[in-house]
RNA sequence: GGUACCAUAGCUCAGUUGGUAGAGCAACGGACUGAAAAUCCGUGUGUCCCCGGUUCGAUUCCUGGUGGUACCA
């Protein structure tokens, strides 16, 4: 029989990291982490990581292992997977849980990403401060020239996707649309896919809830051990930057603190809106999703 | 009790020289190929406080209510 990974996703606080602890249990097996921000392990609190005590319940992979200095990306992802995956479907009889809400990565594992070249930090900055300076019209202006075919297709309103178009575009000496296959890779074992839901009302009350219990937990001077690295990447992470907005003196705590609310609500938003957009998963409210998984693999066999 | 001002979207408010209305935020929907908890795009959901009057037509003007705010007693 085919290796598995079950994967295990669903908009933040839905309670995803809970059934895939019970999976991972049941079938013992191992779990590893599609989570762009609780790899890092300076920011346990705010991205309501793994406990100690989970850790030692069930082997995790890719929690609270590395610093927000050396940050992962999504292709950078997909590689660790897949050196991780072997072992772990050997311990796990076969099985392995892919649990986490960072949607580009759960696909990057999935389906796979193409490969790119690296982009050096300096023209990231050059051309961050070129489009500071002449805007954005101007950058799509240069991605005209250098890519007319991507610039038919792509979002051209978003300077995060223009800038990194442009990079890909200068770095490589070809057109980014040459680049880019779309195709997706095949994978040496099974993939099943799971959705767990909540009702809207219920996830949001989720939200607010777990907010206020990691401002009891000690976000706040976690968020303020972590000021002097505000400007990396990782820390452009929801409950973190209201926070450094309020040490700077921009917001009031009781103003950040709702925002963080208000802002994780979009993020889980977000997750949802990704979910249905993929027709392979098999959407399970949470409070019936365990059984319904243990019973989906066992007939699927 | 008196005087003044206010009442329009979930919230804060704009506006209609009388032709049934629009911003920000919230909410809702969408995109996503190396920052993705990032970044970007789209959508107005309304007894314009209530009764009556003037008018072809009132959310708009007028009388009277009701509620709120401020000041005076």
């Amino acid at each position: 029989m085919a290796d598995t990974l079950i994967v295990i996703a669903g908009p933040t606080a839905v309670g995803k990291s809970d059934v895939a602890l019970h999976v991972a249990e049941a079938l013992s097996c191992e779990i590893i982490s599609a989570d762009s921000r609780q790899v890092y392990q300076e920011m346990r609190i705010g991205t309501a990581a793994p406990s100690d005590a989970d850790l030692s319940r069930v082997p995790h992979h890719l929690v609270r292992c590395r610093s927000v200095l050396s940050p992962l990306n999504a292709y950078d992802f997909e590689q660790e997977v897949l050196q991780i995956l072997p072992g772990a479907f050997m311990r796990g009889g076969g099985v392995a849980v892919l649990a986490g809400g960072s949607m580009m990565y759960v696909d990057a594992l999935c389906r796979g990403i193409d490969p790119m070249p690296d982009v050096p930090p300096i023209l990231r900055e050059q051309l961050k401060a070129e489009l500071e300076q002449r805007g954005l019209p101007h950058m799509v202006s240069r991605l005209q020239d250098l890519d007319p075919d991507y610039c038919r297709h792509a979002d051209l309103h978003n300077p995060r996707r223009v800038l990194h178009a442009l990079e890909l575009c200068i770095v490589s000496g070809k057109p980014v649309s040459r680049l880019r296959t779309g195709l997706p890779k095949s994978r040496p074992f099974r993939i099943i896919k799971f959705a767990i839901s909540r009702p809207r009302p219920e996830l949001y009350d989720r939200i607010d809830a777990r907010v206020d219990q990691m401002v009891a937990d000690g976000l706040i001077p976690e968020a303020q051990s972590l000021v002097h690295l505000s400007h990396l990447p990782a820390l452009q992470t929801v409950g973190y930057r209201e926070l450094f907005s309020h040490f700077r003196g921009g917001l009031q705590l009781p103003e950040a603190i709702s925002l963080i609310k208000r802002n994780t609500r979009h993020y889980a938003k977000k997750q949802i809106t990704w979910l249905n957009a993929d027709p392979d998963y098999i959407s399970l409210p949470a409070t019936s999703a365990l059984p319904a998984i243990l019973n989906a693999l066992s007939t699927a066999e």
